[in-house]
DNA sequence: CGCAGGGATGTTATCGGTCACATTCGACGG
DNA sequence: CCGTCGAATGTGACCGATAACATCCCTGCG
């Protein structure tokens, strides 16, 4: 195929290699001329081949999980777009069970797919062990997930995240904070537990049990039903934004006012927090700005020196966004 | 490195090959020593190279939407789901516009990939026209889409979810059901509208005027707020979910009562849906199954005769989910 | 004027597999 | 006993690009 634009440009196949890869030493007018020839013949060089040739393919693999969640999807959304900014594609491998064996052999078919580098989502405690005895032999960045030693990682600063919203609430008069957990064995669920019961520490209040949820709207109703119970509870720290929903549906059919009997906290900001009722506080996180930042890191490893601005820094810092599903500590009766 | 494969198994590489590729006519014995031989050396082929040779990748190309809209997102899953079962790739590429020119080069650069097939997810009339024009010139599936002359089609009937709403709303006594679109460029948002247009007339009730969203919680909630106005709406079917949460949330803050005053229908049944205030009774899509059929009629192209069960029929039937943000029409004053 | 040096281009090997065809060998029928 | 046939395996070309090295030609300098 780059023969016949060689051919038609009257010149050697490698010309045309070199006209395709911005290589210098190329005359100006030979370079038109190739080009001409390439669009003549809606030339597009054969990804396989060239990838095969230069032993590394123009995507980047990632790692992900199977799962409907927003945040991984919406990170997930966040590399691709990133991804397509800088001129790679990606390769998709959704992992079911993220141990040891699944991300081995996950890792293995982008490793024979010749993937430039790898971006692994590891929010689960498994996949980082996983991840921590991986002979990876690739670039990679982790994602949303723990240190692992000589990976860089990216993700969003879920123990700030947590102050925020503790913060926010005490702020409030709030004497206390209870928090429902996402899923225990998501580091992210882990880092906002820790957040939170440092903010609540710091400022010297006693932290309540924590609520272990699972991240659904469902789990957030069951916990909800449970907090509706207690007369001692006036503040209530969601680890997501769909388990904030389901415990604002417990309330409501409980009789529990928010936020006139208890403030709810979310966190993610989904697109839909601003409708809820009633609209949801909740601690939002820029995705857009975790698949940035990867990918940032991992040209850094790709093409060192190359790109000006650098990744900046791996800790993305969440927001506040004050809605009305928080309010004043209820006078003790 | 099939070399190092068939010097270890002391065979011919192409033996080698052989096995890899389950090719009959290779001595078990052989088959043995040589498959051995791979799991010592931890050997994967390279991907690249074998797409190359074959001029046919392992992977199926989908051109998608860049949106983190529940249908779209749920759907690219279920064709993920799909195609790691039936042991192929998925390589995405995530279209900003989907028109002519998006479409084009996403095609082009899948097609540049060597992918086996092609899956558009082509939810909106702009990527329906562009598809019509489009030289393919390797297997595809459209979905989500309307009919293209030439290439098979899988999603969900969505004039029949919206039958079974307007039916479910009819048999409440309610005279009438409005309706909350999607994006008028969506294909969805039209079938739901003819859906629902068909079902009222066929009661022989008369149509409200449409009124026009864009699958936003945010459009759902302004419809809610004109809605809630008026005194003669009592049954409304909205496009998504999204948008019946957002109307929740008008009525909610204008003193309307769902479903007493107002019966309220969704449409996708997300997560979340059963937990709203009220739950919320809404038109479920199997996207999962979109995804295998999707599959199962690619497949068909690909490897005629090989897989046993077909593709099954193109369209796939919607249920409806009855919770309690519907119920009987009010006793007019 | 001859030669070193570097820019522009061409030639050939190579990436790691598969494909098409050649070869070997044992069994079987005439 | 020999020719034929098909199963099992090997050989070399080829997929479509890039890499490494070779070549050519022009310029500048001693």
């Amino acid at each position: 195929m780059i023969k016949d634009v060689a051919r038609l440009a009257g010149v050697s196949h490698q010309t045309v290699s070199r006209v395709l890869n911005n290589h210098d030493s190329v005359r100006q007018e030979t370079r038109e001329r190739v080009l001409r020839a390439v669009e003549q013949l809606h030339f597009r060089p054969n990804a396989l081949a060239r990838g095969l040739a230069r032993r590394r393919s123009g995507a980047i693999g990632v790692v992900s999980f199977d799962t409907l969640l927003y945040g991984p999807a919406a990170t997930l959304l966040g590399v691709e777009r990133a991804a397509r900014r800088v001129g790679y594609g990606i390769s998709i491998v959704a992992v079911e069970r993220l141990d040891r064996d699944g991300l081995a052999e996950a890792v293995d078919q982008l490793v024979a797919q010749s993937v430039a580098g790898l971006v692994i989502l590891a929010p689960v405690t498994t996949a980082v062990a996983a991840v921590r005895g991986l002979p990876v032999g690739v670039p990679a960045v982790v994602l949303e997930s723990d240190q692992v030693d000589g990976l860089p990682s990216v993700s969003v600063d879920q123990r700030a995240g947590a102050r925020l919203a503790v913060e926010h609430l005490l702020g409030l008069g709030h004497r206390t904070v209870w928090h429902l957990s996402g899923q225990p064995d998501w580091i992210e669920a882990r880092s906002r537990i820790d957040g939170w019961r440092q903010s609540l520490a710091a400022a010297g209040r006693v932290a309540p049990p924590v609520i272990s949820g699972d991240w659904s709207a469902q789990s957030g109703y069951a916990a909800g039903c449970e907090l509706a119970a207690r007369r001692d509870v006036t503040a209530v720290f969601c680890a997501n934004d769909q388990q904030a929903l389901g415990m604002l549906r417990a309330f409501r059919e409980r009789g529990v006012r928010v936020p006139e009997d208890v403030s709810v906290v979310g966190f993610d900001d989904i697109p839909e927090a601003a409708y809820l009722s009633p609209p949801l506080t909740t601690v939002r996180q820029d995705f857009d700005e975790v698949g940035r930042r990867c990918l940032g890191q991992l040209l850094e490893l790709l093409e060192p020196g190359e790109r000006p601005a650098g990744a900046g820094h791996p800790a993305v810092a969440p927001t506040l966004v004050v809605r009305a599903s928080t309010g004043p500590a209820p006078v003790r009766p």
